[in-house]
DNA sequence: ACTATCGGGACCTCCCGTTGTT
DNA sequence: AACAACGGGAGGTCCCGATAGT
């Protein structure tokens, strides 16, 4: 019984790479069972939703992992500042080390199943949510108030992937490089004293 | 023959707006004739590089629409702030009058089919670099330097892709909300004396 | 499961018979799956490389089974003079039966695929260099020197080829007739005494 | 008036090269007016038939031409022997400077179209008869009987498109050869003294 | 719990022929 | 005579999902 939750972890691990680098429709399922070693009958047996719940899946627990890196990184750093530029950095880091690849994890599936498919669209918004309110619950634990951390995480999210977009589209991580400062200039301002 | 330009003119207005929606994977070239009305046959004999060459040259259609509206607000509002505020207040309205459908005009198309092909790659890079340079140019006729007027560009472009897609995604306005604030606030502190 | 072998061998039989009378280009996908009552989604499953496989093993099929006609053929023959003529008139029988459409089983295939594709290319060589073989080690078996028997097999085979599609294109037999007994005078005279 | 003969006579002559090549449904409409410069307008003008006109003028035009060339070989030999295997010898040499392409330049049109188009197949059958009867005739001119000349000439025809035909598959002149003196033999023997 | 096979539809491409204009 | 533009259909490919048999 352990083996079920290996193959289907296999697949979801195989899914949510392929799903990060090429999209949803971009990414067929033969692609999808090669690339996984997992028969492809077996598929619909793990996920009786097919591609669909295969994608939420998957995007759920990229986000999740994404999150957990989030804690870990923010946690780690001496002030907000220097906090919100080290996330930058680091996904700055992934995606040149995939060969500009690799943006968000998420955004890909999000935007070109997100509109069609209901259980897409809701496990990307959770995720979204999910990263949004770490940033937010870090800021308030700091001393930032309420509304406010709630501003500067939207803030944050918003302009992070927009730069991650548009670093992964121009092969350019400058535009990383310059909203990283921006933010870590925006969350020492508003930091309380 | 006048027909020409107009058939091929019709097919790339349909192209861009279908791929504005959807994206590229998830259009279909047949659904592309059929809302065009367009004739199937002649796809090939105005678009040569089939799929590909309508995507590419739909996004370059697209962005200089998007480009002279920018150009126009911008050169309408009575100070930065105003302007990039109004900007994303134009873009919210948008999102919202298609039922929160279309977003950045170029964002999926460049997302999903950016990475694989070339000449989408290429249009779509052209792109966002004539907004960006639009907002660059409309800060350094007021006065900004030009080092501070890109990274202030690159910011907002990538402020507002970031929220556009979560606005989109989660069907609420809030994110280009808080966004634009932020960036109202943002142009005006930087604004020189 | 046992039927794999039988819809991948049925649409080989049904792949061998279009290929044989219509050619490769001629021969439409949709044609072979209708007349064969096949699934068409299986294509794929059992011929990943497509119709290009297709038609390789199609050809493959087909030149073993008259291979091991010929064989039979000349087996049965008194002398090869008579061997050789029987041969030609089984052909000539099985043209005319078809109302003067099968001729060569790979010839058609072999000309018009041939020369793009390597897989065919192979195939067709192949068949053909088992035929010729065939002729030349029964000649050896019946005492002629190696070379004479190359020489004569791939006299025999060239006239062979080139009066079946003289006689298919004419639907006419004489071609047949002409080289058969000419065939017949060749190899008898030949014999080793 | 003049221009309408050249045009007319160019995309003849396209067409006849590249059928030679590739047969008749392996070759494209849209090839054959990009090839031959020729507007695809223009065609439907001189060939109402279409490509199926086209096609068999063009294996007219090609067969004309091989025959022109058949009656100046055989003219120049010493003797039958002599001529029969100087024109395997040119085709051959034809064959291994087109790097195994063009091989007999009607072979290919006749089997994949002839069983099919009533034009091609006749316009093909006179080819071939063209060419039979001048190697007959250049026989009988030498005193041979009728009969007999008719048969060599049928037969040397068989074996020289069979020997063309693996010559071009196997990319190996070895077939022509080996039949070029084949003929020689039988052709000289079959003089009357 | 897993696999091999099926099934039909839609994908993008490009086909061949025709039309109306110059 | 030439030619741009049209038009619908079929080309081969591959998709996603389902099923029958272990």
């Amino acid at each position: 019984m352990a083996r079920r939750t290996d193959t289907r972890q296999r697949m979801l691990e195989t899914a949510a790479d392929l799903f990060h680098q090429q999209g949803y429709h971009a990414t067929g399922l033969n692609q999808l069972v090669s690339a996984g070693g997992a028969p492809k009958g077996s598929l619909y047996f793990h996920f009786p939703g097919g591609k669909e719940q295969l994608a939420a899946e998957a995007v759920t627990v990229a986000a999740e992992r994404l999150n957990e890196r989030l804690k870990t990184l923010l946690a780690e750093a001496p002030d907000p500042g220097t906090a919100i530029e080290r996330v930058v950095t680091a996904l700055a880091e992934g995606l040149a080390a995939s060969g500009f690849q690799r943006g968000c994890p998420i955004a890909l599936v999000a935007m070109d199943a997100g509109a069609t498919s209901e259980p897409i669209r809701g496990a990307s918004c959770g995720g979204y949510a999910s990263w949004q309110q770490t940033i937010a619950e870090y800021l308030e634990d700091r001393g930032t108030e309420a509304a406010q951390a709630e501003a500067l995480s939207v803030i944050a999210l918003s302009a992070i992937e927009g730069a991650l977009l548009l670093a992964r589209l121009n092969r350019d991580l400058a535009p990383l490089h310059t909203v990283g400062a921006h933010l870590r200039r925006t969350f020492t301002e508003s930091e309380p004293s």
